[in-house]
DNA sequence: AGTGATTGTAATCGTACGCTGACATGATAC
DNA sequence: GTATCATGTCAGCGTACGATTACAATCACT
């Protein structure tokens, strides 16, 4: 799955942390913070520390790979609906 | 490339900053931060913020995937980023 | 020499983070 | 009914972020 914003990662780290079946709390002793920070990072905080959301990755067994970004960017087809766009759109709004 | 820490993140970014010939200047406006934190980040600035690491990903056309941490460790694969040329290139900066 | 660009740092400041502690809600039990 | 448990949210607090301004060091090029 692609990231490109917070809420993606949200998304992604709630729906995985249900199929492991944590609460917030143990999820939050085994990244090392508080409770309240995985109810506020889940809830979308927009400003997280990084440091915190590699370990919240490590926690439930993800990880970030890097790559190249330009490649499908965008071929949308003349005429057609660009529903990507359309959900970032959304998301941000 | 997989990112673990800020740290691999760093030398990431920093190469591809140099690979694009942009000053942290210009990548700062580019992402809409400061020189400051551009300089900092990449002295390996330890908090700094998700949304911010994500728009200079962003501003370097790179992004995150988010894949099963107990896939398979590095294997090579199309449009990843060259890790051993990132190093050398870290060693010569 | 001198000029300009690039980068690292320092000081200051406003703001939001993440922490602790507490309280309220809604389930899911017993 | 009343215990949990999970989750959201508030207030207070200390701390670090990121912006701004400024200065210094290191290049490159004339």
């Amino acid at each position: 799955m692609q990231i490109n914003s917070i809420r993606d990662l949200v998304v992604a780290a709630r729906s995985r942390r249900r199929e492991l079946g944590l609460s917030q709390a143990e999820l939050a002793a085994r990244i090392g913070v508080s409770r309240q920070w995985v109810s506020a990072f889940e809830g979308g905080r927009p400003r997280a520390e990084f440091g915190l959301v590699i370990r919240l990755l490590d926690a439930l067994d993800l990880r970030f790979e890097l790559l190249d970004g330009e490649s499908e960017r965008d071929s949308p087809r003349r005429g057609s609906v660009d529903l990507d766009a359309m959900l970032s759109d959304y998301r941000d709004a």
